[in-house]
DNA sequence: TCAATATATTAGAATGATTCTAAACTATTT
DNA sequence: AAATAGTTTAGAATCATTCTAATATATTGA
């Protein structure tokens, strides 16, 4: 059995009772060892085979944005059409592959330190993230 | 009179006739000092004042993603429901203010060099770009 | 246990940004 | 001018996301 109780309480600390497609929408998301990085439409692709089901999109939002409210997920700015998702929800950086779509993680460590050299008075910095659009050469 | 001469070759390069709409377009988007960020609900509404009249969203729709296409404007990603462009079409750094909504350019000047530590067999990187968000304190 | 109550799921409707269509309009060419 | 090519426009179509309200399921407490 998976980890069933760590996303009860992800589902009850959301506000959300545990429900099977709550459940499978966590085993999905979290039952992994890389950061997910998704969007809608493929979710529900996912969860349709796994539940041998089809989901409510309903449910999906419904879900996703709650977890994302909390903090569990968020969401990855990028110039698609479809609003992409990633389970590592510590701020970091991102390889963008426009030749593929695909989007791959980059942590603090790959990167030298980025030092501003601005000053901003009255502001308080939220995040820092940086995106290097990469091509097949 | 404007830079009209400017705007009529930037239509021209981009397969676009001169026409009042797309002038008008164009000294909205390109008759400025700074950087403009836009989305097309705002645009549109400059629009209308400056031309005393209503201008189709399909005119405004095709003009802008012309120029797109053409590398005079660019898309910034941002997580919002509308699609933001931008002037400056350098690769450069911006600040969004997520308070105000308010987004603002940083250049290469106002950080220090970001040097990737990973390497990218097979890759060429097209672009390297810091998004910093800020709240007003 | 069983009914009452609260919450969840669902299909489909509504919304809203963007794209498409096709008819009316304008500019260019011969 | 007539013919042709390109443009603008209003509104329809599309599609991701959100909303609705009916049905289903879970929880409570007598
Ligand atoms: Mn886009
Ligand atoms: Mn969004
Ligand atoms: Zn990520
Ligand atoms: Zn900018």
């Amino acid at each position: 059995m998976k980890n069933y109780s760590n996303f009860v309480e992800k589902l009850r600390s959301a506000g959300l009772r545990p429900t099977k497609q709550r459940l499978k929408i966590c085993e999905v998301l979290f039952d992994r060892k890389e950061t997910f990085h998704f969007n809608v439409e493929d979710l529900k692709k996912i969860l349709k085979k796994k539940l041998e089901t089809s989901i409510s999109v309903a449910t999906v939002y419904n879900t996703i944005n709650a977890f994302k409210s909390k903090g569990y997920i968020k969401e990855i700015s990028l110039n698609t059409d479809k609003t992409y998702f990633d389970t590592n929800v510590t701020s970091h950086h991102h390889f963008y592959n426009v030749t593929t779509g695909e989007l791959i993680d980059f942590h603090d460590k790959d990167v030298e330190e980025i030092k501003l050299k601005k000053n901003l008075p009255g502001k308080k910095i939220k995040s820092i993230e940086v995106l290097v659009k990469i091509a097949n050469k």
